[in-house]
DNA sequence: TGTTGTCCTATTGTCCGACAATCCGACCGA
DNA sequence: TCGGTCGGATTGTCGGACAATAGGACAACA
């Protein structure tokens, strides 16, 4: 299904230079299953089926597209995995929809984990995305957004000392965060982020006992200022909020070049 | 395969809130194509079995699990989708593989198209990552790096003046500066917005007769930031660079609001 | 020695057909 | 209006089949 649009075919600088005439591209056998997820994919994506609708049938499908079922089966798979359709829990047709955070943030962390990626790298990127969407936050911020936060951060506060599922509320925290910003590209791409760090940072939580009021702090200033519009002061906190992640990791011995672990 | 490890079970502030006891958990029945599709990602993402290595043939693969090849098929079909596995062209056995960027840019591509993201959305995250990038660059870059960067802004200048896959070779650019800045998040979650941008960043290099010049004026600027290690220059270029597309995109006469399109 | 033709086997891509489980909507009795 | 019953539609899974071909091994040949 992606392997067309996966990435343009790019005449790179290297590959011009490398200059050896192909003559001949190589014939195209794509199999007939990637043909048939290519296919609606390609509806999918032109809004001719859109987010809801019902697919047909895998067996009207198969007839449609002259394949057996099973053909259309594996289609569907990727499809599936792709997270462009989806069986609600319990039903039995699949119906069109458009991937959730959660699936895209799946994608992105398994090619996180796979690469050896470490929390450094995690971190940096956070360092360098989070106090930005803070400061987007602080300047579009609407009440509802504001009353997510805190209720976010309340949660956190509130939540029961001994209970290492708080790592989740923090993320509860940032996703507000991003929801605040208005911008669904830094969220996809924040979410992947956070998702990369729960685990260890649920162990910071759980090892350094400062750690849980230097974030309730944190969080506290972070929406003062978002509260007040002011983007640099919520870029400045958020900054030194995720800094502290760092010196939290240090504190519970972890070494910054941990692998993100699954 | 990521229905589970999608999004932890995540107990949000408002599902507190709610505080229904469910008492009873929704009875699981994934269908057995998942189970195996999970089990064999559980051993890519645990090392088990590692990139490159060749998976068993699909009837071993069958017999061990117990199930029909068709469902091992469609098994396969989903990791293939995900990019944990792949067979290169012409092989017949597959392969582990670690999803490449151009996969999982592919699939954020898919979600910020069909999330009706529009190019300001993608425009502001770009304002946000690359003058980072660009100054991590800075500190970071080999003398390869370097080369490769030259390489890249050479290439475009000599691009033909008619050709509108010059694109392309700016995406290289970026590309390369990624590469430069050594952390692998950061170029997983910039390629997604390279790509997302360049249909119509590429109508733009058509369109605006000075688009060509001001490009390669600004990759030369930081081409000598980075080279000399002067990171506040990189990104103050970098910035400015990219701020230019949206002022391209008003002279092509391409509404901020356009969403992304395939 | 290196290239080409031949044969065999393992494996994939695709198909046919089948059957149990179950979702869904219609129908029905109170 | 509500809860039960029933039949058709659809999915999940299976058994089996067959053509095409990748990957060798090996012989023929230049």
């Amino acid at each position: 299904m992606n392997k067309k649009p996966a990435s343009r075919p790019r005449r790179s600088a290297a590959s011009v230079a490398a200059a050896e005439a192909p003559l001949f591209d190589p014939v195209e056998r794509e199999p007939a299953y990637t043909r048939v997820s290519a296919a609606i994919e390609a509806k999918i994506l032109s809004r001719t089926l859109r987010d809801g609708d019902v697919l047909p049938a895998e067996t009207e499908l198969a007839q449609q597209f002259r394949v057996h079922r099973s053909t259309v089966r594996e289609a569907l798979r990727q499809l599936e995995s792709a997270g462009l359709v989806l069986r609600p829990p319990g039903a039995k047709r699949m119906i069109v929809s458009r991937p959730h955070a959660a699936k895209v943030s799946s994608g992105m962390r398994h090619a996180l984990v796979l690469h050896d990626v470490t929390f450094v790298d995690v971190w940096e990127a956070m360092m360098v995305i989070e106090p930005e969407v803070a400061a987007l936050a602080a300047t579009r911020r609407t009440q509802a957004d504001l009353e997510a936060l805190a209720q976010a951060a309340e949660a956190f506060r509130a939540w029961p000392k001994d209970d290492t599922q708080a790592v989740d509320v923090v993320a509860d925290f940032f996703e507000a965060m991003g929801a605040a910003s208005r911008n669904q590209v830094l969220v996809l791409a924040k979410q992947s982020l956070t998702d990369a760090l729960a685990p260890s940072l649920a162990r910071v939580i759980d090892t350094v006992p400062q750690a849980r009021q230097r974030i309730a702090d944190a969080q506290r200033r972070i929406i003062a200022a978002v509260r007040d519009k002011n983007a640099d002061e919520a870029r400045k906190w958020m900054s030194k909020h995720v800094r502290d992640f760092q010196r939290g990791y240090e504190l519970a011995g972890i070494s910054p070049e941990t692998p993100i672990s699954v």
